[in-house]
DNA sequence: CGGGCGTTTGAAGGATGTCAATGATAGTGG
DNA sequence: CCACTATCATTGACATCCTTCAAACGCCCG
């Protein structure tokens, strides 16, 4: 019953077009007409690898829905996930270069993939697209060295009250119109996952959560489910000043926001 | 003596656009020409801010000479640098956003500067330029991933010792055409800066490297100046196999290891 | 019901941050 | 040219956060 090869499927085109920010949001028809031709479905299910790291002739392309996680590794089997990849996210390095992250599905997701050189050729001929894709990268870009502050500086405590607090104001951002009790938080992969994201061990990550849950300031759900009770103290907690206001201005942030899982 | 104001100085271009790479490098000469009016030579100290972190209305440009470093920082102080400038490189962000990183001089440098909306409007222009930009943004964000892998897994020790085979492979890149014994590596910037760059303490970094002269893999020649005796001893305390082979070869090599036989 | 995997929890040890004191270096002004 | 000061680097002692190792627990699926 489950698809996992790739699929011709013209429907498939709203899924990355419709998004405004994303590089395939084109005005010209016959553009998009030809970016649906170019585009394959593909359903893969939960730890499949689509991208091998430092693999030369690949694919690029875009998530339809789950959730892909972007992981470069040591020798010694030492790894960090350097992205997390979100519906509307492209995933793939286009033009040439043998820097190696792999990506796997984090659960079971469909994509809609592009060969790589198909859609380098896409981007050439179409100066917009391309300009779309350096706003892309550059917002990639900005949310890499942010981790890279929340790595070099955070302490765990820190990284996993961080954690949460991005992944709240992702998931809340439409909904909390002005109800800042219990928001609701769904962690989209697993405590191994969590530790090579956030840089440390599932063991560490579960006792910074249950500490959290034992001061009061979030409520365990479940593994993977935790209710914020707490909003000020979590973000005390976090070290960030940036979650201080709730709302509003985040609409501003939006794009930031976007970076946790990132593009390319 | 010292300027440090913006001057105009067509004889600047040359250092902006001399190198095959840089985003200037353009071939129309009326291009070039323009470029060259835009650009304003300026000569900071070190320790002088270039761009302040958050700041709206601000400036891009070019390395000439000297070291910049781009930096994060949290609210109580903690300071991460995500990324050295040398020269050729590029600093501040085009196009719109609020992320902040600030840009210092980490040693006197000379800068070749532009207003950010006017280059931003040249880039626009010029597709065959955006697409230069766009090149060289992935590869900062290469790196970036890179530099993630190297907070969030490796230790102290290994950090220390790939920083400065990094150094070691830039600098000697093109002179060490046969002698692996000692090659010399200046680090550019401070204890301190060096701490920041590699998420510690200077503490730690001046433990690590004297440890690395106790056990006779490095010879410490002052402060800033390291002579690499083992080498193979260094990358194996990196826990890095990427600088398996001095040079060149190692391209090459990494690719015959995955099995790809061909060349270019 | 039983096996396997992911999560949690506890105990112990290590790596690294912190604090403090000393030593080295450079720039300053007499 | 020489103190003198300020800054940076080094070194040691100590505290602690975090990883590691091990075992128990819960859950899903066959």
């Amino acid at each position: 019953m489950q698809q996992t090869g790739p699929v011709h499927n013209p429907l498939s085109n709203l899924l990355c077009i419709a998004d405004g920010s994303s590089v395939c949001a084109v005005a010209d028809p016959a553009l998009r007409e030809k970016i649906g031709r170019m585009c394959r479905v593909r359903k893969v299910k939960a730890g499949e690898t689509v991208i091998e790291e430092g693999r030369k002739r690949s694919i690029v392309g875009v998530v339809s829905s789950g959730v892909l996680k972007m992981a470069k590794s040591m020798a010694d089997g030492r790894q960090q996930i350097v992205g997390l990849l979100l519906p509307f996210d492209m995933f793939g390095r286009v033009f040439p270069s043998e820097s190696g992250s792999c990506v796997q599905a984090a659960s079971d997701s469909v994509l809609c993939t592009f060969d790589r050189p198909a859609f380098e050729e896409l981007l050439r001929q179409n100066p917009e697209m391309e300009h779309k894709m350096l706003l892309s990268v550059l917002d990639e870009l900005d949310a890499a060295r942010d981790w890279m502050l929340l790595l070099g500086c955070q302490t765990v405590r820190e990284r996993v009250a961080t954690f949460l607090l991005i992944l709240a104001r992702r998931g809340s951002a439409k909904l909390s119109g002005n109800a800042p009790h219990a928001v609701r938080v769904r962690v989209p992969i697993s405590r191994k996952d969590m530790a090579a994201y956030l840089g440390t061990t599932p063991e560490s990550i579960s006792r910074a959560l249950h500490k959290f849950a034992r001061e009061g300031m979030i409520k365990i759900v479940d593994h993977l489910t935790f209710e914020i009770v707490r909003r000020e103290a979590l973000v005390n907690a976090s070290g960030r000043e940036e979650f201080d206001r709730p709302e509003e201005e985040h609409r501003v942030h939006r794009l930031k926001e976007r970076g946790l899982a990132t593009v390319k």
